[in-house]
RNA sequence: GGGAGAUUAGCUCAGCUGGUUCAGAGCAUCUGCCUUACAAGCAGAGGGUCACUGGUUCGAACCCAGUAUCUCCCACCA
């Protein structure tokens, strides 16, 4: 069949991926093999496919196919996250739109909707990692809220909680008014944004005359405020401390305080205090033992402790308590100025302290053998510095907040039976435990009731390394897979996700839960924003596939990601990769397009086929190494250069044959054993395009695909012939650049001389001036033994090489140019000298360097002689 | 306030235990080619005080110190 010019990959990919997939090449189970896993950080079931999974995805593919054609036991465990906070807000929208809501259903109907919704839209993200050629194991796929992983969560929950390792507790927390929930401290975000500050006069109880200036960003909690306090060594409010003062508006007295916490500099130096909206207030209202009075309700609306704006939003009040404070006269001044406001990562509405009853967990005690794991080494960070961010946090770890005033997701297991808290796995287990504590006659069912909240996202993936092989009752799987080989995700979740698996990881299996963490950068784009949704900088990810190609993607995806480095995306990467494609494509027609027949190999040929040979074996070995250090962008470029280079533009183009004429068997059935390796090597990084080339090259039994096929271990390298080939090619371009200069056609063969040596010249091995002559276009090459007249000269490695061209020669212009050069060769071999001549340098540096630098010199020098000797010549023709 | 990273060609970045006169690659630019696999191609070219200042060394883009600029993370500033 005819192959057009141009690689087209839709119809192609689609084929290659439902062929892996009838035959199930992607799922594994437990063997004697050594097993290679890695397990996805699982997309949010509200997601759909954006340019940071595709980086992820590639990288984790890559990884995943090359294990696989090392003969490892691959498996890649895919799954989806139920996303409490994102999906519960997107169920809630739904259900608007329908006319319906929250409130008015119960927690049940609720959840049918959303298992519904998820039922519906939840897998989507699944189907487009496929695209991209993802080959996941599908049968292991899981999802956090699955039977196993749901039973993972409340076991660890349960467990943790009878080996005192969490708890219930009244504490300051970050409410977000929009979901209606707390947050973990990890969820909120802080940025510096424009606000004012608002200076208000508060006027004393017993003087009318007397009264204190206070500076606040949130004037519309002055109704919550329980005391003024200033510094102890603040001599201008000294004389006020004991009295009171009247809240505008409301008309209520609080007393002035003093507390070493008020900054004296800041604002006016007086601090309202309000312990119900803010987390240091609160702690100094603890230490004077003043009234909490919580102002706002939970969806950021005033209540009615408010007094006066009542069921206002607060962002509402804030603007009408302006012009309250102005008519009661009371305000002083504002001003503008930047502060850090905290927002919901999630909903993105700003962050209230409120005092709230919830779950932590006692980070502290987790965090001691994970943050051990990492600094020992024992977990690998790539890159390695992520290490130190890591561990400043660990260092400061702060409890976590676990609980969620949400429906979606799973519910605390603890039972409430009047002041008592039963935590079990089970209604009836909590059951049997309060009767054991209260006894039977005391004990009335319907009195006991479950929390009604559920437990953060996050909760169920810290567990996700170990839920997914049934890790809590010691599975098969779970002895085998775990741990993963590697965990590919973003340094944004390092706090959020990876640093809490590894807690979990210790805390229940004893045993870390992967052993290398590569970090991914973030997709950035030319202006180096973050690439979102919300900005709407982000390309549509399907779209570009459409475009590009899955191959063309990933390869421009990796084309610049080193781990941790960010990635500034630029689809002309994608172009190269689809234009590599097309260049693979046309190689395969190429070699399509030979008729062979029994001829034997001319030498020439010959020696271009061991040399490939040897050159597939050096570069497996290569990206091999940069693999091994994770180096894929370099793996791939190297990859990349000696396809297009050195198999297209020199293998390719050798082998060639002219016209019409047939090529020999040997060199045909070769050079598809050559394309055949170059497939494999390839594979990982472009999984589509290599599986369809190696299908092109020749008729194949059933499952004998380049997927499948085997990544080789064979490692000797002859250098001498890849240093001969070299010099040939090094040669070819000389030539190729004197024909440029002096616009002199391909078509016009030309003599090439090699000036003979005590060294043994290219030309001695056997088929390589055939080979010269044909890649050089020359009419014959000999060997001189000294200065050829009237030729233009060039120095290769070793030798001196003259080509004669049908020009006249510009003799001063050639005369500059020798100049110049031998000034360099001189500065060169003189630098050399000098190195050698220092007997510092003689006594410190390796020997083998030294070595290095005598050939160095010697080279050097030979050049010089060359460089001279052709000045001589040009001299003696003028 | 604490911490991390960065600064190399017009742009994006390599440069992996200091060791070729070391300054690289890709894109972009320029020149010449429709040479029957590929114009998504082929053959060439130009382009940089390696942020700055000192130091260590026989030798520094690389190590050390300081300076400047940028980016990010963490932290309770009303």
């Amino acid at each position: 069949m005819e192959l057009g010019s141009r690689y087209t990959p839709l119809g192609i990919e689609e084929k290659w991926y439902k062929h892996w997939e009838d035959l199930n090449y992607f799922h594994s189970i437990p063997d004697e093999r050594e097993p290679f896993t890695i397990v996805i950080p699982p997309p949010n079931i509200t997601g759909v496919l954006h340019m940071g999974h595709m980086l992820n995805i590639t990288i984790q593919d890559i990884l995943i196919r090359r294990a696989r054609l090392q003969g490892k036991n691959a498996c890649w465990v895919p799954g989806t996250d139920h996303a409490s906070i994102a999906t519960e807000a997107k169920v809630v929208r739904m259900l608007r739109d329908q006319g319906i809501k929250k409130s008015d259903i119960s927690r049940e109907e609720f959840l049918n909707y959303a298992f519904e919704w998820k039922e519906k839209y939840g897998g989507l993200i699944l189907q487009q990692l496929r695209r991209l050629g993802a080959s996941c194991d599908w049968e292991r796929t899981a999802f956090t809220m699955d039977e196993k992983r749901s039973e993972a969560v409340i076991k660890a929950f349960v467990d943790l909680y009878h080996r005192g390792k969490l708890y219930r507790g009244k504490r300051m927390v970050n409410w977000d008014c929009e979901a209606k929930t707390v947050l973990s401290n990890e969820e909120v975000l802080y940025k510096e944004e424009q606000a004012q500050l608002f200076n208000i006069k508060y006027i004393s109880q017993h003087d009318p005359n007397s009264s204190i200036v206070i500076a606040t960003q949130r004037p519309e909690t002055i109704m919550a405020d329980a005391a003024i306090a200033i510094h102890p060594e603040d001599p201008r409010y000294r004389h006020l401390i004991g009295t009171k003062v009247i809240i505008p508006l409301i008309n209520r007295a609080i007393p002035i305080i003093e507390d070493t916490y008020v900054d004296i500099e800041f604002g006016t130096g007086a601090l309202k205090v309000t312990p119900a909206h803010d987390q240091n207030d609160y702690e100094i209202g603890v230490r004077h033992k003043l009234e909490i009075v919580d102002i706002l309700n939970d969806d950021g609306t005033l209540n009615s402790n408010a007094k006066i704006l009542v069921g206002e939003d607060r962002f509402t009040a804030r603007k009408k308590i302006k012009s309250l404070l102005e008519e009661a006269n009371v305000l002083v001044s504002i001003q503008d100025y930047k502060t850090s406001i905290g927002r919901s990562e999630r909903t993105h509405s700003v962050v209230e302290p409120k005092l709230s009853l919830q779950w932590y967990v006692d980070s502290k005690q987790l965090s001691e053998p994970a943050l051990k794991a990492v600094m020992e080494s024992e977990i690998e960070f790539l890159p390695d510095h992520m290490k130190n961010t890591y561990r400043h946090w660990m260092e400061n770890i702060r409890d976590w907040c676990i609980s969620r005033q949400l429906w979606w997701g799973h519910r605390v297991p603890a039972y409430y039976y009047g002041e008592e808290i039963f935590v079990a796995e089970t209604k009836e287990e909590a059951i049997h435990l309060a009767i054991e504590k209260i006894g039977i006659s005391n004990f009335n069912p319907v009195l006991l009731f479950q929390d009604e909240d559920v437990l953060d996202t996050w909760f169920s993936s810290w567990l996700w390394p170990i839920s997914v092989f049934d890790g809590f009752n010691n599975s098969k799987d779970f002895q085998y897979y775990y741990p993963s080989n590697v965990l590919v995700t973003g340094w944004d979740i390092i706090f959020l996700w990876v640093a809490r698996m590894i807690m979990a990881g210790y805390e229940w299996k004893n045993a870390k839960p992967f052993k290398q963490v590569y970090f991914t950068g973030m997709v950035r784009d030319k202006q180096r924003r973050k690439m979102s949704k919300s900005l709407g900088n982000s390309p549509d990810a399907l779209e570009l596939i459409n475009e590009y190609g899955a191959d063309g993607v990933r390869f421009g995806m990796l084309s610049s990601s080193p781990a941790g480095g960010d990635l500034l995306f630029d689809e002309k990467l994608c172009d190269q990769g689809r234009s590599f494609c097309n260049k693979l494509w046309n190689a395969t027609r190429l070699i399509q397009s030979w008729k062979s027949s029994s001829i034997d190999a001319k030498d020439y040929e010959t020696l271009v086929m061991s040399w490939m040979n040897d050159r597939i074996t050096e570069i497996y070995i290569e990206s091999d190494k940069l693999i091994e250090q994770s180096r894929l962008s370099e793996a791939l470029k190297l990859i990349y250069s000696f396809i297009w280079e050195d198999f297209c533009g020199f293998y390719l183009e050798a082998l060639k044959p002219q016209e019409s004429s047939n090529i020999s068997q040997e060199v045909y059935l070769n050079t598809i054993g050559y394309y055949e390796r170059i497939c494999t090597l390839l594979h990982p990084f472009t999984p589509f395009i290599t599986e369809e080339i190696w299908h092109q090259l020749k008729t194949r039994q059933a499952r004998e695909d380049c997927m499948m096929s085997s990544y080789e271990q064979i490692r000797i390298v002859d250098k001498k012939l890849l240093e001969t080939i070299s010099e040939v090619r090094n040669i070819t371009t000389n030539v190729r650049e004197l024909r440029s200069k002096h616009s002199i056609k391909m078509n016009v063969e030309l003599p090439l001389y090699v000036q003979q040596s005590n060294i043994d010249n290219v030309l001695l091995t056997k088929g390589a001036k055939s080979l010269l002559i044909k890649m050089a276009r020359l009419s014959d090459c000999t060997e001189v033994i000294s200065e050829v007249a009237h030729t233009q000269s060039f120095i290769g490695m070793r030798h001196k090489y003259y080509v004669l061209m049908p020009i006249t020669i510009d003799v001063q212009a050639e005369k500059q140019r020798l100049l110049k050069d031998i000034e360099y060769a001189q500065g060169f071999v003189g630098s050399i000298e000098k190195k050698l001549s220092n007997d510092r340098f003689r006594t410190n540096a390796p020997g083998a360097l030294i070595e290095k630098e005598l050939r160095k010199l010697e080279d050097g020098r030979i050049r010089l002689q060359s460089l001279k000797e052709s000045l001589n010549s040009l001299n003696a023709d003028l």
